[in-house]
DNA sequence: AAAATAGTGTCTTTAAGACACTATGTA
DNA sequence: TACATAGTGTCTTAAAGACACTATTTT
């Protein structure tokens, strides 16, 4: 005797930062978009964690920096052949230049909480709530740097508050809070501009998504 | 087409105060404890709230005040029969004097964090888990009431941190966090004892579960 | 009066916020 | 030199923590 999965999907909400916006991976199939989605496969998934990240890899290989389940949900209505339920996953990713992607993936941004596209089921539903729960954990932890390349400047952290709650705490606070634990390592390197060249950073290896011990006030 | 609901299953973590311990609500089967927990019954629920509830319901009428979903998960290993999975919940109540309750329903003290009877399954894990969120969420949140009766002292709110958490940030901080918003009322009666009587404070109606912006530090 | 717990006053500490200031690059 | 952005110094603010003090009841 089996799991009949057959009205248990993981949807996985996956987020990256492309030009100070906000855009979401989705499959394009006959003009419709969709979150990246499926069943349990028992012979290959050893836990939830591995279907979520089997749904992504469907899409492209950019490498997962963070993956979190948000809620499942379940109701008759979901799914016009009956009760159905959805554990949904969120995922955050850095923008890279050139990853292998599949033809149906699609990058769309999120413009005021919401994808610019209609997505199809009840997708926008979950894109919302996930990005529910995104705003409010990078107020209190290290997320943001899991939305920024391998290298990054403290401006980027800022910029990263900026696209998502549309104000960011001052630098000075930024500052003192992600240098204060050891958590992020000075490359040495620079980022140059037309201005003073920014230190890059990036995140020391292994260390552990950290959670700090206030929210930010500013962008409360 | 319906769901087979064969291995899914809602487990429901449910925690109260007696006497200043942490108890543990508990279905008790043939010498074997376990979670109260069921499957999804697609005529009668409406989302997984409503299956949790219903489990809640086969063991005690005690309302429930505060009901949250944990995670969920999944494996190959915790159902001899395959692959199977679980959306565990945690709840919060206050221990009434008399409420109706099951035959085999028996509440288990947790002590230093672990169950003092050996719960069947993966269950004592899923405690572990549920506690641990339960644990961390107090420090930032209104959570402490929903495990004191209607009516309840400041010192009540108190002795639930020195309980889960074996150490309790001062009155003093306490009463500035829990009096500052207005989400509680003053009943103006009091609690009498061998010593100056307490004021009796109870929740506002439809008061919303109260999110701080910090943590206490003298519980981390 | 003694014991016990409730509750206040007030100073310290911590980390965020405001904001002016300096620093270092490019055009 | 003007500009733009990076980064610092330092004072203020908000809420927690420490701790001594007062208050109100029972025995």
């Amino acid at each position: 005797m089996g799991l009949n999965t057959a009205l248990i999907s993981i949807d996985v909400v996956a987020f990256r930062m492309a030009d100070g916006q906000l855009q979401l991976l989705t499959r394009k199939l006959d003009q419709l978009y969709m979150l990246p989605a499926g069943r349990i496969e028992p012979q290959v998934d050893d836990c939830l964690d591995d279907t979520a990240r089997r749904q992504l890899a469907t899409l492209t290989d950019q490498h997962t920096a963070y993956l979190e389940q948000v809620e499942t949900i379940g109701s008759p209505d979901r799914d016009s052949r009956g009760w159905s339920m959805t554990v949904v996953y969120y995922a955050l990713m850095s923008h890279e230049d050139n990853p292998w992607q599949s033809d149906d993936a699609e990058w769309v941004t999120i413009s005021e909480g919401e994808p610019e596209v209609l997505l199809a089921y009840d997708h926008k539903r979950l894109v919302v709530q996930a990005l529910e729960r995104l705003k409010n954990k990078i107020q209190y932890s290290s997320l943001p740097v899991y939305l920024l390349p391998a290298e990054f400047t403290l401006s980027d952290i800022q910029k990263v508050f900026e696209t998502l709650l549309e104000r960011a705490p001052p630098m000075r606070s930024i500052r003192n809070r992600f240098l204060r634990e050891d958590l992020l390592i000075d490359t040495g390197k620079l980022r140059r501009g037309s201005n003073r060249p920014a230190a890059l950073y990036r995140v020391r290896e292994q260390s552990p998504t950290c959670l700090f011990d206030r929210l930010y006030l500013t962008t409360q």
